[in-house]
RNA sequence: GGUCUCAUCGUCUAACGGUUAGGACACCAGGUUUUCAUCCUGGCAAUCCGGGUUCGAUUCCCGGUGAGAUCACCA
């Protein structure tokens, strides 16, 4: 029912839709490295903003000191870099809500979970663990689910910071609207007593994110399947705070204040012209949250709107990706020489589609064509092999002076040293065959290093094996004399090699085959002619000679 | 076990209740006067099951089944 995007009335031309002003963000633990599935969450939640003219905000929730790992925070703005997902505040940049990371806030979840405790909605825990342990094995023992509050104390103590703060929850009937699953809905029997803070002093999860979406101003919550079961808990608490659903009349108007200001937004990002954001939420009337509104305070207990992504499968399609199960590092794409561009693409389509037959999308169509209306309710795997022929795509569309930045890292050792001029005309040969930058040594060293005679190649081919090796030294033989008295471009190349076929009567598959394998010794290589003449005369006289030479 | 979510070719997916169920990846075949690749053409291949509503259901409803998630002092 609360949709993020007011669709115009149709006019004159096709419908215009205009995006609400958002905040989202993108709040990851730093307990390891970044797999797919956390940086489509980032992606979409950075789209959204930047479809909106809105803010992407980096908070990073580093309250579980255990399983802190050291670097993974470098390792996230790298991730979030590498993708060119720019932050407006954050971590790495401040921001007016600053500090954005969670270790930083324990004052303010303090004075939050304070109010809760005299509203009488807060209580310490004071079992001992393993007390909540034996509960916990009592009810699995009885086939009943564990609830806590079943074991709710009497007369709780004093909480004095090293016992678990509860929250006191009020069980009841749910309904909300998820922004891609749609109107959802749950029972009291899901609502329980979850801790807020424990007893190490540091929030969870569960309050933590609460206190600073609210704080921060967030408008929607992107996260991914595994806390849908926690929203009935998060809605609760919600209500405990006094932190109410944005009403549906003031998000209208503060659509409709946008309206005006925003027709030309979609191409501003690429513009680089985002500052204006602040007059637009003015002008807002406050319903947009910015955060220069005079209007902040009574737009912050306002509940941000939930949009939940499906899981992204393991590739055998029977469990959420996760680090324990094959996903890889989204740098290691990067490393094996995925493109930026193909990585964005295809998370993004990793469980949306616009709806109509494109496959592939750049950055700037992504802005403006991705919506969390279309967003996919269920799972879905992750297939290496459309990666990689997205890449391909991706690689075919740059220019020359585009992949020659880009494969910078990726040439082979024996290229070191060769000419810039010819490693260029190499690579425009490669680029065509190229399906990730990191095939560019197997593509072109033979261009750079003389290739070793192997007659077994010649020998496995299926045409070749039905000449003998007289008639495979005859051939060569032939061939080298003709293109001695050849011009060595493309063109006049090809027109020796016709008449070569010709002279020969031997077929173009075999005949061809044979001058490649003596020229590249390769499995594969780009056309003849241009392979012969970015070779040169001299080189390509002397491999056939010695190809010839080694005949056994 | 409780609760929640999901269900179209092998995979990713499209289809105001009326389509020969469309596209893409992969695979197979053919073509582009060499191979691999690119590119082009063609082929293979799907609505989980059972009821109901309807003139008509992939689509709406109910029930199964299957899959996933969750039930932490993790996020």
């Amino acid at each position: 029912m609360l949709f993020p995007f007011f669709r115009l009335p149709k006019n004159d031309s096709a419908s215009v839709i205009i995006p609400l002003m958002t905040r989202t963000r993108f709040a990851p633990s730093p307990t390891g490295f970044m797999h797919v599935g956390g940086i489509r969450t980032a992606l979409f939640a950075w789209l959204l903003a930047r479809q909106s003219d809105g803010q992407f905000v980096l908070r990073l929730e580093d309250t579980d000191k255990n399983r802190e790992v050291e670097g993974s925070s470098e390792h996230i703005l790298e991730c979030l870099d590498a993708l060119g997902l720019d932050r407006d505040e954050g971590v790495d940049v401040g921001g007016q809500y600053a500090p954005y990371l969670q270790s930083e806030r324990l004052d303010i979840y303090r004075k939050w979970a304070q109010k809760l405790i005299d509203a009488g909605r807060a209580y310490a825990d004071p079992y001992t663990s393993e007390e909540v342990q034996a509960f916990r094995e009592q009810a699995r023992a009885n086939k009943q689910p564990f609830l806590y509050r079943n074991h709710r104390p009497q007369n709780p103590p004093a909480w004095d910071g090293t016992m678990p703060l509860r929250f006191k929850s009020d069980p009841k009937d749910y309904k909300w609207n998820d922004e891609v699953m749609g109107d959802l809905h749950s029972g009291p029997e899901v609502i329980d007593d979850f801790i807020l803070i424990k007893s190490d002093g540091y929030p969870t999860y569960n309050f933590a994110h609460i206190v600073d979406d609210s704080e921060m101003k967030i408008t929607h919550v992107i996260r991914g399947q595994e806390f849908l079961s926690s929203m009935p808990n998060y809605l609760n608490l919600y209500e405990a705070l006094g932190i109410h659903e944005r009403p549906k009349t003031l998000q209208a108007d503060a659509m409709q204040g946008a309206v005006e200001q925003r027709t030309e937004s979609y191409t501003k990002y690429d513009e680089g012209v985002a500052e204006n954001a602040t007059q637009q939420s003015t002008a807002s009337d406050g319903g947009a949250t910015g955060p220069a509104s005079g209007q902040t305070d009574a737009v912050q207990s306002f509940r941000p709107l939930f949009a939940t992504m499906p899981h992204i499968m393991n590739e055998q399609g029977n469990k959420k990706l996760g680090k324990r199960d094959g996903a890889k590092d989204l740098l290691d794409y990067v490393r094996d020489g995925y493109l930026p561009e193909t990585l964005l693409s295809f998370i993004a389509t990793l469980g949306w589609n616009d709806g109509t037959e494109q496959e592939v999308f750049t950055r700037t169509e992504l802005i403006e064509k991705f919506r969390l209306d279309r967003v996919q309710h269920s799972g879905a795997r992750f297939d290496e092999k459309r990666l990689l022929w997205m890449n391909g795509q991706f690689i075919r569309e740059l220019s020359l002076d585009d992949l020659w930045d880009r494969v910078a890292d990726f040439w082979p050792d024996v290229a070191r040293d060769a000419d810039h001029e010819y490693k260029r005309q190499v690579l425009t040969l490669a680029q065509d065959r190229l399906k990730t930058l990191h095939d560019i040594p197997t593509l072109t060293s033979y261009f750079f290093a003389e290739p070793e005679p192997n007659w077994q190649m010649i020998d496995d081919n299926k045409q070749l094996a039905k000449l003998d090796r007289a008639r495979h030294i005859e051939l060569l033989q032939s061939a080298k004399s003709m293109l001695e008295s050849t011009e060595f471009n493309a063109e006049a190349l090809q027109e020796t090699l016709n008449n070569l076929l010709e002279q020969t009567g031997e077929k173009p598959g075999t005949l061809f085959s044979l001058i490649r394998f003596a020229i590249t010794w390769a499995p594969f290589s780009p056309a003849l002619p241009e392979t012969m003449e970015v070779l040169g005369r001299e080189r390509t006289l002397e491999r056939l000679q010695k190809s010839i030479d080694s005949a056994r």
